[in-house]
DNA sequence: TCTGGGGTCCTAGGACCC
DNA sequence: TCTGGGGTCCTAGGACCC
C-alpha cells in the first residue's frame, strides 16, 4: 500500500505558520520576480484567481478581496519542507519514504486492514499540525495514481479529516468518487491527453478505466497505459523512479529589468553557474556539458523576439566552478547577440556523472588528476566558507559581485523583484520571530 | 516485373509532473 | 510596465552501420 502526504497549498500554510493572523485571510504566493502565482489560499481560490495568473492581471480582485500577497521565500519552504519530510520519515521508519517534491512525500506500507490504515494517517496528520502547524491531505491506496487521487478527493472535501483509504480491490468504494473523478485531473494525464479524451467523450476516471489497455496504449502511449493500470489498482509505477540520480541540474531566472549589456549577462550567467555548480558539489556530482540559454521576453514584439541556447563540452568532467564558469562564458559569446532586450537566462549542467565513479580520460596525465584533486579540494574550502560566514563571501568570476573584474562599477539590472519577501523565521538568526 | 532485414545512436520536440 | 523555475520520460525520425 502506498499513502501520499500532500500538504495543502503548501507556499501559503508556510507563511501562515509565522503569520497565524493571516489564518482567514485570503492569501496568495507570486513567483520569481513577483511574476505570476504560485500559491493560493482557499479563499483566493474561490475568489476565482487562476493558478498561474500574471499579477498584473488581478490587480481589481486583489484590492476587491484584500488579498494578502506574498513574494516567494524559498528558504523557508525548503527549510519547512525539510521539516516536514523528517518528521514524515520518523514516523515511517527509514527506507519507506520517497520525496516526490517540495510539499509531498510517498510512504509504503505494509498491508493492514482498512481500520488500521485509517488511524495511521489520522495519527500522522495529527503529529503534522501540532508539530509543524501545516495542514496536510494524506491519501492511502494500493497503487501511487489512486493514492494521489484519494488524496485530491479528500483535499477539496472540508467535512472531513483530510485521510483517505482506499483498500485494495474495493471497486465499490471506487465506483463513485474515484469513478466520477475529472480524467484531466488524474495524475499523469496532462492537458493535451485530457482534452484527446474528453473529445471522444471520456471525460471521467471511470470512463477512461472502461476502455481497455490495448486502446490506450494504442492512442495515447506507454505513460497513459500504466495510469490505466495504477487506476484499477494494479502498482507499475517504480517504487524507486524518482529516486535515481539526477540527469541534470538547471539554474535560471527571468531578470527584473530587461538586460542589453554584455557584462550585464556575464555577471547573470556567472551567478547562474555558481548556483549550479554548488548544487552539482552538494549532490555529489561532476558534469561533463555546460549549456547556457539567453532569450528575450516571450511577449516581445516578432521582430524583437531572439533566444538561443550553446552547448560547451568539458575534456574531462568538473564540478569546479571556475571550469565551469569558463566553458558557460565560451557559450554565452556564441549566443549573443547585441540590440535585443534580454529578461532571462539560464545554465544547465548535463552529462552528469557520481564524484566516486567518474570516468577520466585515458590520455589524462598524472599531473592533470593531481591538479583536478587540488582544484576539488578548494571548491571544499569555498563552499564551508559560504557555509559559515554566508551566500557568496568567496566567489568564483563575476558571481554575486556588484564590480566588473576590472573594478568597473556594474549595475544589477538583472536582479529578479521581490517586493515582498517574508523574513526567513527558520534559518536565519537576524529574522527570528520576536514574542512580545 | 522486381528493390531486404537487422540493428544502434542521437536529437528535437512533446507531454507530463510540482 | 508587468507573464516562474525546476525536473523526467517517451517518441519519431534521421543518420549511420552491416
Amino acid at each position: 500500500m502506498y499513502a501520499l502526504i500532500d500538504a495543502n497549498n503548501f507556499f501559503v500554510s508556510c507563511e501562515r505558520v509565522f503569520r497565524p493572523d493571516l489564518a482567514d485571510v485570503p492569501v496568495l504566493v507570486l513567483s520569481n520576480n513577483d511574476g505570476c502565482v504560485v500559491s493560493r489560499s482557499n479563499e483566493v481560490k474561490a475568489a476565482g484567481i487562476p493558478m498561474g495568473a500574471p499579477r498584473f492581471q488581478i490587480e481589481t480582485k486583489i484590492k476587491k478581496f484584500g488579498v494578502e500577497c506574498f513574494s516567494s521565500n524559498f528558504r523557508l519552504y525548503g527549510d519547512l519542507s525539510d521539516r516536514l519530510m523528517r518528521l514524515i520519515r520518523a514516523e515511517s521508519g527509514s527506507n519507506r519514504q520517497e520525496i516526490y517534491s517540495i510539499d509531498e512525500c510517498f510512504v509504503w506500507l505494509d498491508e493492514m486492514d482498512e481500520a488500521r490504515l485509517s488511524v495511521w494517517a489520522r495519527r500522522l496528520r495529527g503529529k503534522i499540525s501540532q508539530g509543524l502547524g501545516l495542514p496536510v491531505s494524506i491519501g492511502v491506496a494500493p497503487s501511487k495514481t489512486l493514492a494521489k487521487l484519494a488524496s485530491e478527493i479528500i483535499k477539496s472535501d472540508p467535512l472531513n479529516d483530510g485521510t483517505l483509504v482506499l483498500p485494495p480491490g474495493d471497486d465499490e468504494r471506487r465506483a463513485g468518487s474515484v469513478r466520477e473523478f475529472p480524467v484531466g485531473q488524474v495524475w499523469g494525464i496532462g492537458r493535451a491527453t485530457g482534452a484527446k479524451l474528453v473529445e471522444k467523450k471520456i471525460d471521467t476516471a471511470g470512463k477512461f478505466m472502461d476502455m481497455s489497455r490495448e486502446w490506450v496504449r494504442a492512442n495515447f502511449g506507454l505513460g497513459a497505459a500504466k495510469t490505466w493500470a495504477e487506476l484499477h489498482g494494479t502498482a507499475c509505477i517504480d517504487q524507486l523512479e524518482a529516486m535515481v540520480s539526477h540527469r541534470q541540474i538547471l539554474r535560471s531566472r527571468s531578470f527584473g529589468q530587461a538586460v542589453t549589456e554584455k557584462e550585464q549577462m556575464q555577471a547573470a550567467v556567472s551567478e547562474f553557474v555558481t548556483l549550479a555548480a554548488e548544487a552539482c558539489r552538494r549532490m555529489g556530482a561532476r558534469a561533463n556539458m555546460v549549456t547556457v540559454f539567453i532569450r528575450t521576453s516571450n511577449f516581445a514584439p516578432v521582430n524583437q523576439l531572439y533566444g538561443n541556447s550553446a552547448s560547451v563540452s568539458l575534456p574531462m568532467s568538473s564540478s569546479n566552478s571556475g571550469q565551469l564558469m569558463s566553458a558557460a562564458m565560451r557559450a554565452l559569446g556564441r549566443v549573443w547577440q547585441p540590440g535585443f532586450a534580454y529578461k532571462k537566462a539560464g545554465v544547465m549542467l548535463s552529462g552528469l556523472e557520481q564524484e566516486n565513479a567518474w570516468q577520466p580520460s585515458l590520455w589524462l596525465s598524472a599531473a592533470a588528476m593531481q591538479a583536478d584533486e587540488r582544484q576539488s579540494g578548494l571548491m571544499k574550502k569555498v563552499d564551508q566558507l559560504n557555509r559559515r560566514y554566508g551566500q557568496r563571501v568567496v566567489g568564483a568570476g563575476w558571481a554575486g559581485m556588484s564590480h566588473h573584474p576590472k573594478s568597473k562599477k556594474i549595475e544589477q539590472k538583472w536582479f529578479s523583484r521581490a517586493t515582498n519577501r517574508s523574513p526567513e523565521y527558520s534559518t536565519d538568526w537576524q529574522h527570528l520571530q520576536r514574542v512580545r
